[in-house]
DNA sequence: ACTTGACTATTTGTATACTATTATAAAATC
DNA sequence: GATTTTATAATAGTATACAAATAGTCAAGT
C-alpha cells in the first residue's frame, strides 16, 4: 500500500510548538545544534517548513540562529534570566491591573483549581502549571500583544526551572504568594494584587538567580579547567 | 551581457527592513495587500527570503499573516495604539533605570543633539529623531531583549505620527518633556528620570489617543453609512 | 431574482534541485 | 614541527516547480 502524502497539517506553527515544548522542558539541552534536514526526517517533512519554525524559535529567543551555521538551542545564562524576569514583574502586574476588573468568579475558581493541582505536583508539573496559573488570571486583560508577549516570557522563564532543583524552598512560597494573589483578586483589590504579583515574581527571580548562581560556582569549582572539559 | 547573479546578500533580514521602514512611514497604508510574487519581483529575489521577511513583520506586528491567504499591512486602531504605549509606558523606565548609572555624558550629549535636530524638524523627521532619541538614552542599559522589544513598539507606535497632523500640541509639550529628562539624566536622578520618562509616555498616548478619536469620530459622521463607503 | 454549486484563476504552502558558504582536514612550505 | 594554504565535505540559503487552498465568476435550478 504506496502511503498516501497524509499532509497532517503539519504548518510550522506546530513544529514550532513541538520544539518549543522541548526546549522548555530541557529535553533540548542548551548549546544542542539542531540540523535542519535532521528535523525535516524527524517531522517527515522538507526543510521549508522546519526554516520557518526556526525563524519563529529565535524570535522567541529559545534558539539562536547564526547566518550560514547551523541552530543551536541558546544557553541558559544567569544574565537572560534577570532580564527576562525584570520584564515579566512590569509587563504582568500591567496586564493584571486591567484584568481584574474584568475577572470572572469561574476564572478565579479556575486559577485557584490549577494552584491546587500545582501544590500536590512534582517540580516539572509544577513549572507548567505555574505559568498556566499566571496566563488564566491575565487573559481577562484583553491585550493580545501584551499577552503573547508575556506568555513568551514566562516560557523562557520555565527553562530554568528544570535545570535547577529549587521545589523545597521555591515552591512553597510560590504556593503562599499564590494563594494571596488569588485572595486579592477575589476582593478585586487592584493595588494589593499588582503589588502582590510583582514582588512574587520579583522573590522568584532572586532565589532562582541565588540558586543559578550556586550551581555555576559548584560546577566551575570541583575540577580545574582542563578535566571540566569533559563533564558535556 | 548576462546579467551576474548579484545575490547583493540580499537576505531577508534586509527585505524586512526596507518593508518595515515603508510600513512604519505610511508609505505602505494599512489593509495593503502584499503578494509575496508582487514582493519578489521588486527585490529581485524569489518568494522564499520574502516569505521569511513577512514572518519577521507579522511578529513584531506590522502586517497580518492568515493561513493560506495574501499578507495586509496591520490596521491602525486605536485599542491597538493604547496597548502599545501602555506597554512602553513600563518597559522604558525599566531600561533607564538600569542605564542611567551607565550613560556616560558623551551619549546624554548625543541624546542633546538627537533633540535640538528634531525641535527644527517637521513632523516626517521627528517622529524617527523621537525614537532615536528614546534608544540612545535606553542602550546603556545593556539588555539585549529588552531594548529590541523597546525598539519594536517604538516602530508601531511611530506608524500612528503619520496618520494624524498632531504637531501644535504634541510636538511642543514633547520637547519639554524631553529636555527635563535630560535634565534628570545629567543628574543622573533614577527615579526623576524614569517618573518624567513614564508621565511622557503616557501624556504622549493620551493626546495621540485623543487626536486619533477625534479624526475617527470626524471621518465616519460626514456620511452616512452607505455613502461613506465610496470613501475608501 | 436570488441562492447554490461547480469550475477556474490566483495565490499561498511545500518539496526538490541547485548554489554558496563555512568548517575541517590534509598537504605543503617555512 | 608548526603554520598556512588549499581542497573537500557538510550544511545553510535560494530558486524553481508543483500541490493545495481560497476566492471569484458563471451557470443552473428553485
Amino acid at each position: 500500500m504506496t502511503r498516501k502524502i497524509i499532509r497532517d497539517g503539519q504548518t510550522a506553527e506546530e513544529i514550532a510548538a513541538a520544539l518549543r515544548a522541548e526546549v522548555i522542558v530541557g529535553k533540548l539541552p542548551p548549546d544542542t545544534v539542531l540540523f535542519q534536514e535532521e528535523l525535516a526526517e524527524r517531522f517527515q517533512t522538507s526543510r521549508m517548513p522546519i526554516r520557518e519554525s526556526l525563524k519563529i524559535l529565535e524570535r522567541e529567543g529559545l534558539v539562536l540562529l547564526p547566518a550560514n551555521r547551523s541552530a543551536v538551542v541558546a544557553p541558559l545564562d544567569v544574565e537572560s534570566f534577570v532580564e527576562i524576569n525584570e520584564m515579566r514583574a512590569v509587563a504582568e502586574p500591567l496586564a493584571l491591573r486591567h484584568a481584574i476588573p474584568e475577572l470572572t468568579n469561574r476564572q478565579i475558581a479556575q486559577a485557584e483549581a490549577i494552584q491546587e493541582e500545582a501544590e500536590r505536583s512534582d517540580i516539572a508539573r509544577f513549572a507548567a502549571l505555574n505559568r498556566a496559573f499566571h496566563m488564566t488570571l491575565l487573559e481577562p486583560c484583553a491585550r493580545p500583544r501584551l499577552l503573547s508577549h508575556i506568555a513568551s516570557l514566562n516560557d523562557l522563564s520555565q527553562r530554568y526551572f528544570h535545570t535547577v532543583a529549587v521545589e523545597l524552598e521555591y515552591s512553597a512560597r510560590s504556593h503562599d504568594e499564590h494563594r494571596s494573589l488569588i485572595a486579592a483578586c477575589v476582593a478585586r483589590d487592584r493595588v494589593a494584587a499588582c503589588m502582590i504579583l510583582q514582588e512574587h515574581i520579583e522573590a522568584a527571580s532572586q532565589l532562582m538567580e541565588d540558586a543559578l548562581r550556586a550551581k555555576r560556582a559548584a560546577t566551575l569549582r570541583p575540577r580545574t579547567g582542563d578535566t571540566a572539559r569533559f563533564a558535556r
